[in-house]
DNA sequence: CAGCTAATTCATCACCTGATGAATTACAAG
DNA sequence: CTTGTAATTCATCAGGTGATGAATTAGCTG
């Protein structure tokens, strides 16, 4: 993020005019607004953010947005796409046994969260669960492109690999939520060998386990 | 809610003309207002609201939001905030021993998620999470308010109650995310009681019981 | 060099936003 | 009836929003 240029910005609208035409050099200024889009579309989610802002924290004047983008919907759609389509990161969960697959999963989302994705996740998270409409996307991306690989092969009726698969994602997006979201303590600073650990077993029941008793 | 006026056109000055001045009998506007801010806030979040909107939904002129609230803030903060506090809706949790507590937490969540507070909690949740700046207020009411009273006289040393509270967070949020926020199916109509019985000895497992190894 | 294309700035548009203040009307108390 | 107070509408403000189009400059191709 080179956003504000502090040493010898030429850009710097405030001093040194920055007289109108095309900058020498490669002057990545598409790749410029689409971080800064993805960080503060992280912070304030999609109405939240405005086409100025970002151009400000890009460094750049607000009509080259409309010069790359066609618009605020598209450049949202481009700076959040998911870096790696659930197809990808999911790749070789389903060949696992799915008796042994939860710590696979829980290892899966944890790496994807900390990767440079992050930031990418919580702006698609908080544009789209700030709207109703929104979340009805989300839905269909969690079941029909997540869920299903994740129940690959789970023994069962349909209607109770369904039901699994809702319980698993109760697990893993309150986990993400509370690690990554809202950040609460402990949970969000621990080891990620250590969440896998005390998360993974209740992932596991809800994949392969009994659910009419107690585990215990 | 007596929303828009759909058959005649409302701001139609040729027909029923809303003259000025107060209007006879009790007219509940300022709970009307409240109402309609509660659904549309739960719809599309704080900044995806404007006053217009929620004036329009309430059948009320945009300038009485301003007559009975001081604000857009004010408004948000009176139509949203908890209709029960925290300190009510787990009266009792605290009491019950640890060692079967997880059904009692599981219901209560239930119970207040079906009651008419479900809309306040949408419209919490979906103007909460789509800032950054506001999901300290949600961390703070969580880790303060919540766990603690979920928490209270679970035996271990602090450290491990504190984990063992977010690890509960973990469940029970990713439980409201998937059921009440994002509804996937089939456990967003699954029959409470049964919810209960899917998820309880997960939450259980958190709060009392074993962290470091499989469960089954 | 000329000519084309892409990058950049600027001025501006139409619209929507939250907010204010005055004018009008009803109800209640004296 | 008079007076005051609260409810309601209206006109309007200053500012921000997304978007458009023209003007300017640089780099590339021939």
């Amino acid at each position: 993020m080179k956003a504000q240029d502090p040493a010898g910005g030429p850009p710097r609208p405030g001093t040194s005019t920055p007289r109108r035409g095309r900058r020498g050099g490669t002057t990545g200024s598409r790749e410029d607004i689409l971080e800064a889009a993805r960080m503060l579309f992280a912070e304030h989610g999609f109405e939240g953010t405005s086409l100025r802002q970002v151009a400000r924290a890009a460094g750049v004047d607000p009509g080259m947005i409309h010069h790359f983008f066609t618009g605020k919907d598209e450049l949202f759609a481009l700076s959040v796409e998911l870096p790696a389509d659930p197809e990808q990161v999911l790749a070789g969960v389903a060949d696992t046994d799915p008796a042994t697959r939860a710590e696979l999963i829980v290892r899966t989302v944890l790496r994807l969260w900390e990767s440079p994705a992050q930031a990418g996740l919580l702006a698609f998270l908080r544009g789209t669960i700030g709207s109703k409409a929104k979340t009805a996307l989300l839905r269909e991306i969690v079941a029909r492109r997540v869920i299903s690989r994740i129940m690959a092969s789970v023994p069962g009726t349909p209607e109770e690999v369904a039901l699994r698969g809702s319980l698993v994602a109760t697990q893993v997006v309150g986990l993400m939520m509370v690690r990554y979201v809202v950040r609460l303590e402990p949970l969000a600073s621990a080891a990620p060998e250590d969440v896998v650990r005390l998360t993974a077993p209740n992932v596991q029941r809800y994949l392969t386990g009994p659910l009419g008793q107690e585990p215990i």
